[in-house]
DNA sequence: TATAAAATTCATCAAAAATGAATCTTTAAC
DNA sequence: GTTAAAGATTCATTTTTGATGAATTTTATA
């Protein structure tokens, strides 16, 4: 029941560039690496799956760098954390691929962990970046 | 953002057990490993740490086996995985032994998840065993 | 054309979860 | 008392997957 810290570097970078909106200058990946400590070439994959997933715009050569491609206040943690996140299994039953439980179909456990994790993804539905990042 | 087949599996002892209250002989944990196709060694494992947890009494020797300690319907799906999954990072800032994260103290990320968290666990703390097994 | 940026590829490394064999301990039934 | 059936313990190993970073390639601008 933890998250990856790919997760939480997502949420670094997506708050690193709500925070330097309006900025001359673009945010650029090793900025943010030397910011948070960490490996430049690490953060280049987290950076280069925000942008897949549409959440940031990147451009490259000399004067480039990162930017939101939504208004801070439009970026809910909720969507990040469902995207960023691979596995959402509770119990065996949830992955039909390898699910050998014998109960499945009788008991409950599947409805009810699922009701648990709407529940949590709501919370952090409710919350944006720019509820994160004071400034904006 | 999984939880262990170490929850899943006490979740199926207990079921197991709750399920079979009333029986004139004990539930034994060769009987729940074969049921479920677990090795019966790894289950064992499962099995003390529920009963040092106080939710199981074992007794040992011939015609031994699992009760349960209290009645299903006193125990919540919340308390079974808050004791038995063991890392509930979410974010770098919830471990302090770790965390290393720049932004601490001054973003409202640990905070956030703590409350999805806090969501998740409340939605499992309205289900039973009792809820979870019919005939009892 | 040099420089600064993102993007890709490749190879590991590390941590923790998962597993199970083998053995020991306890106790009730015979 | 012996024996068989139960839980308990120890040890080692395997598997998975998350995490990491060096090296190189691509792109674009000053």
């Amino acid at each position: 029941m933890k998250l990856t810290s790919w997760t939480d570097y997502s949420l670094r970078v997506l708050m690193y560039c709500a925070a330097s909106q309006g900025r001359a200058q673009p945010v650029t990946i090793t900025e943010i690496a030397q910011a948070h400590q960490i490996s430049r070439s690490h953060l280049t994959k987290v950076v280069v799956e925000l942008s897949k997933q549409g959440l940031l715009a990147t451009t490259r050569g000399r004067g480039g760098g990162l930017r939101l491609l939504k208004l801070a206040k439009d970026i809910a943690l909720g969507d990040v954390v469902r995207q960023t996140e691979t596995d959402f299994t509770m119990v065996e039953c949830f992955d039909p691929a390898h699910n050998d439980c014998r109960l499945t179909g009788h008991c409950r456990l599947k409805g009810v962990f699922n009701q648990a994790l709407q529940s949590y993804l709501q919370v952090l539905d409710r919350v944006t970046l720019a509820d994160l990042v004071p400034n904006t």
